[in-house]
DNA sequence: GCGGATCAC
DNA sequence: TATGGTGATCCGC
């Protein structure tokens, strides 16, 4: 293979067809602004898409003229500092994307094959982690907030009508059809609906009705997860076992028993992982519900034609940095794979392959079951400035932030300030007190300095807003005992060191496996596993034509793949001649590099073998007795030396008003 | 470890 | 007149 072939081979599977389904439409065809040259109409454009919001394009919004709706609120925020804020942030991100673009040019003329290989390799790592035995069902109340607004009134019903003052929370479908939507400025809605009606929040009222809405959750899966006040994951694999019904049957009854006990619609997904039902769950939105089915060609199919955007955790941004890489659907990502991490990073690498296999976590499990990793508080006010009256802020801030320390009962080792400016910059710094903080005076006390170094920074310092954070936060559950009698969590081992292999399978607290074969078995299970290694090798092959005949530029791309592809297997036994110290794979017993990256390796292989047959096989088949769940994020440096990624959760008291965020990647 | 940035809701 | 709050993660340095 040499160079010129690599590169001619990747430049030609970059030519695509132009794809302008579903695009948004200054992405993908420069349009004629005849006031304007080419380069600022689509300086333009780009900062008009931003402006439209974040919340655009997850679910549908087709039946509004986005182009009308674009100028108004261009038109109304012109000139503003939001606005001009906007700008900046806008030309440093086309700056970004043009340094993307030089290095992806530059990358296309060395030779890829490496980077294809590494790839491809990955590929089929993760395509061994594929677990298509559960049903994951994602539930999302439709515009909830206003919804619940609507059964007090129900006269808002017939008229466009929003929540949240200021900026709205959200709007019911009437508004929609205006183009208002969640996150927008009050009076810039005002301005494309004048007949709006906007009500003040009413969280009480909310996490009310949303308690009513978990107490039937709690019944189709005890163990559901709260993703936020409104929305929820359920693994309904047992539900539907035991009741003998279709997933649809089971989501339709769910529903139906909902909106009958509380008046509340909810929209689902439904698919093999959390992933593909949350972007389901927008496909039939509201009142509706959308299954993806769980087999491999059915999530490729669907996956090869979803926009980017739609995937949880592709914002606006790495939107436009996907886009101008000719990245508009998960399908178009394998085009891509050579040089993705080079001009993303290696967590975009693995998160962007996911998405184009369709895989997701499946394990789901109760909100509280997370750990938080900070408290804080913010908030903005009119434009401030003067030394006394920042002070007086800071002390009000910390006096805010001390109450919610108490009430999740932690202290914070680590204090961060965060000030907007009033031109919308944002600025944080952090320190590190001699002890962990939680009462308002020693926040106030040690957050002052950075307040006043700041000052000496900026000159007449104007602020918008001001925020305090605790990070690296402890528990101070009275005693530091938990409900199980453990020492509380918080406290407890973390960072990089590697936990000696006789622990790691016994953790409870990482929980990676429900089901642990019995010893007994070792004999049949070695047969099984020489015939799942054919079975394996199998789908390897399979894999590789498929995406052949999937790629548009397959033809070209054939022969490069065909050298560079092989299965996992024979680099772990080349690996294994080479190294002296050897591990026991603590799932066949076979010795095993001492290296953690192919140590993982192995095990994900290990235990995404029951796996493979269940694909291979490719019937509906029954759930095994003994049945592997593989973890969900099965990443190389997940076994000896996991890294702890928690969730936030759901404090025991009144719920948090906007609780649950996803992390950006693995999600 | 720090500060900026992105993302979800 | 005028664009949110809470929490998490990733990257470059």
């Amino acid at each position: 293979m040499s160079t010129d072939e690599a590169h001619g081979q990747i430049s030609n599977a970059l030519v695509e067809p132009p794809d302008s389904l579903n695009a948004p439409p200054h992405l993908s065809a420069p349009r004629e602004l005849p006031a304007e040259t080419p380069a600022e109409a689509g300086e333009h454009d780009t900062l008009k898409y931003h402006l439209l919001g974040p919340s655009l394009t997850k679910a549908g919004q087709d039946a509004v003229d986005q182009q009308k709706v674009s100028e108004i609120i261009y038109n109304a925020s012109k000139g503003s500092k939001f606005f001009n804020n906007e700008e900046v942030k806008d030309r440093n991100l086309t700056e970004k994307i043009n340094r993307i673009l030089a290095l992806k040019r530059q990358l296309e003329r060395t030779d890829l094959t490496s980077d294809l290989r590494r790839a491809e390799d990955y590929i089929l790592e993760l395509e061994l982690t594929r677990d298509l035995t559960q049903t994951i069902v994602h539930i999302d109340c439709d515009a909830f907030y206003a919804a619940v607004e609507e059964l007090d009134r129900p006269e808002l019903r017939d008229v466009p009508m929003a929540v949240g003052k200021g900026v709205l929370t959200t709007c019911n479908y009437h508004a929609r059809k205006f183009g208002c939507r969640s996150g927008m400025a009050g009076f810039v809605a005002m301005k494309l609906c004048p007949q709006l009606i906007c009500l003040p929040l009413n969280f009480d009222k909310y996490n009310a009705k949303a308690k009513e809405v978990r107490t039937i959750l709690a019944t189709y899966d005890p163990r559901f997860e709260s993703a936020s006040i409104d929305e929820a994951y359920l693994n309904i694999t047992e539900y539907c076992n035991e009741h003998h019904m279709d997933p649809e049957e089971v989501v339709s009854q769910l529903r139906a028993e909902v909106h009958e006990k509380t008046k509340i619609t909810v929209s689902a997904g439904i698919a093999a992982n959390a992933k593909l039902a949350k972007i389901a769950s927008n496909r039939n939105k509201p009142n509706g519900q959308y299954r993806i089915a769980s087999d491999r060609s059915t999530i490729m199919e669907f996956t090869r034609n979803l926009p980017t955007r739609k995937v949880n955790g592709v914002g606006r941004v790495f939107e436009r940095e996907l886009d101008a890489i000719g990245i508009k659907t998960c399908g178009n990502i394998y085009t891509h794979r050579a040089y993705l991490s080079k001009l993303f990073g290696e967590k975009a690498f693995q998160f962007l392959m996911q998405c184009y296999l369709g895989l997701g976590r499946t394990k789901i499990q109760p909100a509280e079951e997370y750990e938080r990793k900070s408290v804080g508080t913010e908030s903005t006010f009119p434009e401030l400035s003067g030394k006394t009256e920042l002070r007086e802020k800071l002390r009000h801030i910390a006096e805010e932030l001390e109450k919610d320390l108490e009430r999740t009962q932690h202290k914070g080792r680590t204090l961060v300030l965060k000030v907007k400016l009033h031109t919308f910059e944002v600025l944080t710094r952090q320190s590190s007190p001699p002890k962990a903080v939680h009462l308002s005076e020693d926040l106030y006390r040690y957050a002052l300095p950075m307040l006043t170094k700041l000052e000496k920074e900026i000159p007449n310092m104007k602020l918008r807003l001001m925020g305090l954070r605790v990070t690296h936060i402890v528990s101070i559950k009275k005693g530091g005992i938990d409900f199980f009698g453990l020492k509380s969590r918080a406290a407890s081992s973390r960072g990089g060191t590697p936990v000696p292999k006789s622990e790691s399978g016994a953790n409870a607290d990482d929980g990676e496996w429900e089901v642990w074969p019995e010893a007994e078995f070792e004999e049949a299970a070695r047969q099984e596993r020489e015939d799942e290694m054919n079975e394996l090798e199998a789908l390897s092959q399979e894999h590789q034509q498929l995406q052949e005949q999937e790629e548009n530029g397959a033809s070209l791309e054939a022969p490069l793949d065909r050298q560079v592809r092989k299965p996992p297997s024979p680099k772990i036994e080349e690996n294994l001649n080479e190294k002296e110290e050897l591990w026991d794979c603590p799932i066949c017993s076979l010795p095993q590099p001492a290296d953690n990256k192919i140590f993982n390796s192995h095990i994900d292989f290990c235990l995404s073998r029951q796996t493979i047959k269940d694909v291979v096989k490719s019937t509906s088949s029954p759930t095994p007795t003994m049945r592997l769940i593989p973890r969900p994020q099965s990443s190389s440096n997940s076994m000896p030396a996991k890294r702890k990624r928690g969730r936030p959760r759901n404090d025991g008291v009144a719920l948090e008003p906007q609780a649950a965020k996803r992390k950006p990647f693995f999600s």
